[in-house]
DNA sequence: ACCTGAACACCGTTCAAGT
DNA sequence: ACCTGAACACCGTTCAAGT
């Protein structure tokens, strides 16, 4: 059970310096934000060189590219269980979709910050990123024109229908993980009872009246 | 009419190297993200020395912090204006105020990113901040409590519905500033729009049926 | 009171050299 | 193929010294 993320002493190979390095990111994002991020830092906790790092990343926008294309690796599983899990019944897909997006930003904040945030400075650099991103939102996008088809929800452009969803998901987590709702006054416990009652109160606004 | 962003030469005072340097970080950071602004490159645009700035700020943290409580001195009377336009349509108060918050984040994006990001690494350190960005939130609660006093929104935590509605209008500015929505294929006229048909969405689900 | 110049510790990145 | 060590340009910050 040897620990993957530091390298043994003496020896000259690390073993999977990409996956730890990754980790790295991940915990130093936790720790102290994205700009707390350093990639001197993160070669020293996987006690390589500071040098090291450039075998296995083209630069540090890179490294933090990864660990984002993970997020969405781990995300759109998440989406396709919430999906699966409600075949019957379309109104509650939309509602597990928001849900499990919810869950995966609290559970996953350095992925998620990466994935939405501004920290990317190139994106154009990452294709794949754009490419993950979009099927997410075409699924969202596909369970409210699937749920329009069964006359539950209210007629108009289900991009657009998912766009304003997705507003109020994304606000919430980037919000809720920027620390703004402890900043207004809420708990945590507060925080998670308004994402329910506001998944609720914009699906009534869409369902048909 | 003289550039007070640039020290005269020969000059030894700046004249106001406070807003100069404010200034410059505006303009570095709508040029290229919070990441992209610099102590040094600020001061170096205002004409001055890298240590200039710190007659002026305590550290980096602190100018940005200033830009923010300039953005929020910027923000709460365009909200107030909001307001007093609508004096006598409750709901009417409660779409103005979203829209004046959507279009004070376009148009001041340097100063939104830094009002609701998280690039402000201590905020305890600026109480100020808190103070303002509480003050506008409770525009937003009191808009609603006074429309649930005339029935025409439904019962519930004014706070609760506060900050459901909070959440969309920030998730759709921030997504926007931050490039999501033209990553999905939004144009900026369709993100136009949506903002409105979501802020229509979620006042009808809001509503008192 | 306000600013400069030099210095320190730190960072991203490169590159010749080691195994 | 993978990593090290030294180097370069840059950054935040400090401090003695100048005006």
């Amino acid at each position: 059970m040897a620990d993957v993320n530091k390298k043994q002493k003496g020896q000259y190979h690390h073993g999977d310096l990409r996956r730890a390095l990754m980790q790295a990111a991940v915990d130093l994002v936790a720790e102290s934000g994205v700009e707390g991020f350093t990639l001197r830092e993160a070669a020293k906790r996987a006690g390589v060189s500071a040098a090291a790092p450039y075998r296995h990343f083209s630069d540090r926008a890179d490294l933090l590219a990864a660990v984002a294309t993970e997020g969405f690796n781990r995300l759109l599983p998440a989406l396709q269980a919430a999906i699966d899990r409600t075949e019957d019944d379309s109104m509650a897909a939309i509602a597990g979709l928001g849900l499990a997006f919810v869950e995966f930003g609290v559970s996953n904040p350095s992925h998620f910050k990466l994935m939405y945030g501004p920290h990317l400075p190139d994106r154009a650099a990452h294709p794949e990123l754009g490419d993950l991103d979009l099927e997410g939102f075409r699924m969202l996008s596909q369970a409210i024109a699937r749920a329009q088809e069964e006359g539950r929800l209210t007629t108009g452009e289900p991009r657009q229908m998912a766009l304003v969803s997705f507003a109020l998901v994304y606000g919430a987590v980037s919000s809720y993980l920027d620390g703004e709702m402890t900043r207004l006054g809420f708990s945590t416990r507060e925080a998670q009872a308004m994402l329910e009652a506001g998944g609720f109160y914009l699906l009534r606004g869409l369902a048909r009246s």
